[in-house]
RNA sequence: GCCCCCAUCGUCUAGUGGUUAGGACAUAUGGUUCUCAGCCAUAGAACACCGGUUCGACUCCGGUUGGGGGUACCA
């Protein structure tokens, strides 16, 4: 059989980065095995549905390149659209789907109604906790008669469908991850299939779907061990092959606590915005929790798809550290061509009011790309390039042991020597040539020099090289702003 | 409370009975001296604890502690 995996967001929000790893694994394990994988939209509680919550998390998941066989994707303008055999592949267009199985069970008497209120349960809760008793429904409603159930049907009592589960046995299963994990039948409790709403809940319609659509590979958050024995009972109850589980375990803070929104920057589009880069995000996600065994950690997608496997993902929970996220993103930033580069800086930079011709950016942004961490960072790092007038104080220009009098004076000399450097001898390399014979002949201090020209050309004490800048900027703006810091003086 | 999962440097991890416990990020120091970054070099830094099995445990077993998750008509 065919592998196939899937991943099923609920569209509540945005997509986290949980997410993302969780969808990543999926996607990998598939492409390595040559399998299928799907995206399903589980949209069954009403009152959680977010405007745009699957636009959003769709778009997150095509800028990461995560790309769906079939299931549930964005079009060429943005919309959603569905693609598959077994669609639909969004909940909230299935209640029949689910209406018809959850029947099957309710006709071979493995599932029942339930008229229990809301206050008994929590009667019920509280009781069983302050007895230091494992909580659960206590099954009241399995025994109703057929006369009663019909009379409360009839009268329109609100109810749920549960599932009757063992009270017996255990139920045992091989995670892929985990290994062997054993839950006590008794305390696996008759789980809600059929919500009041007549929708179903999570765990009756993932195992339906996940049956019909042909899923051969569970893979999911830590979060759902616990309720897997309930959906391995139910494959029993309907006779279905079981599939194989692969429970990923959590993605946490610095604090070791769940990410969370409140702490901010979780959403994948957060990290886009900031100015993080799609392959730099998947390969330090694909490092949590996995690794190839040896000592390599720059993977591209395609290298992850050719690599991955389950028996190198690790059990413990990683801490999401930003400091090694950082690092992969300048280590991807300065593998872009400074063309690709400038582009992908220009949106951030036009945000800023700072807008350039492509020639100017490329040379600009070639400048820095050894310093930048973030493509937000290009703004506040290149934007003296573009500023009218620099704003700085002069002392500044003082180098720390030279004096306000030979600054000056240095500064006029140096001007009227940078005249005579012709336009095409107007380079990084000649540049330093010249300056560096110019510096020795007049037996300068090599800081008494650069450190004025690097402040008069930057504004500021910590810039990229003065020769450098000197040739990006051009002779005439050079000339202009070497005489602007002097004036200062 | 009850159930389940987890446990190697600060962080991500390698390690599957015998290793000077390896790498990366971060940190510190030095070098590259006009600054910062970068780059290069060097350093410090870990097997949670207690029992057991064994000639020998980071590795296997049990317990303790700690952390996490679940315990909904949310997913």
């Amino acid at each position: 059989m065919p592998i196939k995996t899937r991943f099923a967001p609920s569209p509540t929000g945005f997509l986290h980065v949980g997410g993302l790893r969780t969808a990543l694994f999926s996607y990998l394990f598939a492409r390595k095995n040559g399998g299928e994988f799907l995206v399903r939209i589980e949209d069954t509680d009403q009152e959680r549905f977010v405007e745009g919550g699957i636009e959003n998390i769709l778009r997150s998941l095509q800028w990461a390149g995560i790309q769906a066989d079939a299931g549930v994707w964005l079009g060429e303008k943005g919309e959603v659209i569905q693609k598959g055999a077994a669609g639909p592949y969004t909940q909230s267009e299935r209640l029949g789907v689910y209406k018809k199985y959850v029947q099957e069970l309710l006709d071979k008497g493995n599932a029942y109604h339930c008229f229990c209120s809301k206050e008994r349960l929590d009667e019920l809760r509280s009781i069983q906790e302050a007895g230091k008793q494992p909580t659960g429904y206590d099954g009241l409603c399995r025994s109703l008669d057929e006369k009663t159930k019909a009379n409360k049907l009839e009268g329109g009592e609100s109810f749920v469908i549960r599932m009757k589960t063992p009270r017996e046995g255990s139920t045992i299963f091989t995670d892929l991850v985990r290994g062997k994990v054993t839950f006590d039948n008794s305390l696996i409790e008759d789980q809600v299939l059929i919500k009041s709403d007549s929708f179903p809940t999570y765990h009756f319609a993932v195992v339906v779907d996940d049956h019909l659509m042909g899923i051969t590979h569970v893979i999911r958050g830590e979060e759902w061990l616990p309720s897997t024995p309930k959906h391995i009972l139910l494959y029993q109850m309907f006779g279905w092959q079981i599939p194989e589980f692969a429970h990923l375990s959590l993605l946490v803070n610095e604090q070791k606590q769940k990410l969370s929104k409140r702490h901010g920057d979780v959403s994948v589009e957060d990290f886009k915005e900031k100015g993080y880069l799609a392959e730099a995000l998947v390969n330090f996600i694909a490092f949590l929790g996995w690794n190839p065994g040896d000592e390599r950690e720059i993977f591209s997608l395609k290298e992850l798809e050719q690599e991955f496997s389950f028996d190198k993902v690790s059990k413990a929970a990683a801490v999401f550290n930003r400091e090694k996220f950082d690092w992969y993103n300048r280590e991807y930033i300065r593998k872009m061509s400074d063309e690709a580069l400038a582009e992908a800086c220009r949106p951030y930079l036009e945000n800023a009011g700072l807008v350039q011709k492509a020639e100017f950016l490329t040379h600009a942004v070639g400048l820095v790309k050894d310093r930048l961490v973030r493509l937000s960072d290009a703004p506040e790092m290149m934007g003296f390039l573009f500023a009218e007038e620099l704003a700085y104080e002069s002392e500044l220009l003082i180098w720390k042991k030279s004096t306000r009098d030979d600054t000056a004076k240095i500064l006029k000399k140096l001007h009227v020597f940078l005249q005579s450097i012709g336009e095409n001898d107007w380079t990084k390399e000649t540049l330093e040539i010249k300056v560096g014979e110019w510096i020795r002949e007049n037996e300068y201090g090599t800081g008494d020099v650069l450190w004025p020209m690097r402040v008069a050309l930057s504004g500021a004490k910590n810039s990229p090289g003065p020769y450098e800048m000197a040739g990006v900027l051009g002779k005439t703006r050079t000339l202009q702003l070497i005489q602007t810091g002097h004036k200062r003086l």
